[in-house]
DNA sequence: CTTGGTGACTTACGCTGTAAGTATCACCAG
DNA sequence: CTGGTGATACTTACAGCGTAAGTCACCAAG
């Protein structure tokens, strides 16, 4: 059963078969012989252009942040900071299944234009190149643990107010109606303007304490 | 072989087994077939104990919080947020490898005690039941978010310095010395105190913009 | 035409999770 | 003591996994 001619495989095509793949139906369902089956191609000749199935996880984790858009600099840093903030979040959640991947493991080269983006707006904000690396590092603590609730929860579940009540927990009976719901984009904008008030504090100058 | 009188099997020698197995050589070296082995047992075995695999899964990822000290409350809210925060993330830090599982699915049943602890302080601050919600999410994602990072770093590498100035991005190359090291426990404290500095200045009274 | 290299295919091995069936044992009623 | 009864461990079996090793078809250069 020739096919004629066939478009060579090759490694490009081998990471973005595996991430549609994982997309579609979740990590645990990929397999070396599924994504060759997804290609048109026996899964021995995968490793061809592929090291193993670790390298197709490490490759396709970094392609999420690869496709991250840097948003172009105004001269208001905070805005800045929430626009890059944003495209992360925005990058992530373009491949929330892959993006669990990427997230829990070290964020590797690709990420390294954000790191530079980061600590751009940093510095124009006013932090020296030490406090810069230690202003980013809280920012994207923050925001990779919000993401990581909003790609982990589950669709909306009608029984979760009743059951916290049902734990007789007086503080969380008070707010069962708040934490039964989470809208994501509103949670992930309090905390980030949160941070960010924060930062423009200490920029501004430490009050003496 | 007859072992003459053996301990019987239960769900919490199993999850223990499991826990002890995935601590020492990592998630995907916990197979049904090694578990058991360490058990002194057969791999069906388990199965009169627990579902499936992803069973065993979930149990040992909700062990890690289930471990968590809850601190005493004092009369300042600061510290005991600090002291809430620090027992999660020791609970994490006592079972890395394991902690990863937790923190990228949700929390689940065992960190309501957590919320709850989270939400006191929270209100002994000033907060109401609504905002004492968005502020405890915000918290967590910024622990969860520096645990996974400080869980996912290797050891030290001498060559990140270098790897990072021939990026030849300059505010990348500024910072390098500081990007190429980090100090977990520092930076956990410095970012966890600026978003206690932000919650300070929220329940005081928002400074009107 | 020959030759060498590239890349897909084939086979095979040991390991995986788990469904289904069997054997062993502690216990209790008679 | 005897015979059943209900747990729970063991055995077998299967389909699917990652991948090492070997084979074969094609194509460009000599």
């Amino acid at each position: 059963m020739s096919t004629g001619r066939r478009e060579p495989l090759n490694r490009e095509r081998v990471v973005a078969g595996a991430l549609a793949l994982v997309e579609r139906h979740g990590v645990d369902a990929l397999s070396m012989r599924k994504l060759a089956a997804e290609l048109g191609v026996e899964a021995m000749s995968l490793y061809n252009h592929v090291a193993n199935k670790d390298d197709v996880l490490d490759a396709i984790a970094e392609v999420v942040f690869a496709d991250l858009a840097l948003p172009p600099s105004t001269e208001d840093w905070r805005a800045d900071a929430r626009a890059l903030a944003d495209a992360f979040r925005a990058a992530a959640l373009a491949h929330p299944r892959t993006a669990t991947l990427s997230l829990a493991r070290q964020l590797g080269y690709p990420a390294v234009p954000v790191t530079e983006a980061a600590l751009d707006v940093l510095a124009r904000a006013g932090f020296d190149p030490e406090q810069a690396v230690h202003a980013s590092r809280t920012l994207l603590a923050y925001v990779i643990g919000t993401l990581l609730r909003e790609i982990g929860s589950g669709p909306p579940d009608e029984t979760r107010e009743a059951a916290l009540v049902a734990t007789g927990l007086p503080r969380v009976t008070e707010s069962a109606r708040h934490l039964a719901v989470c809208h994501h984009e509103a949670e992930y904008r309090f905390g980030l303007d949160l941070v960010l008030d924060a930062l423009a504090v200490r920029v501004a100058g430490p009050p003496r304490r």
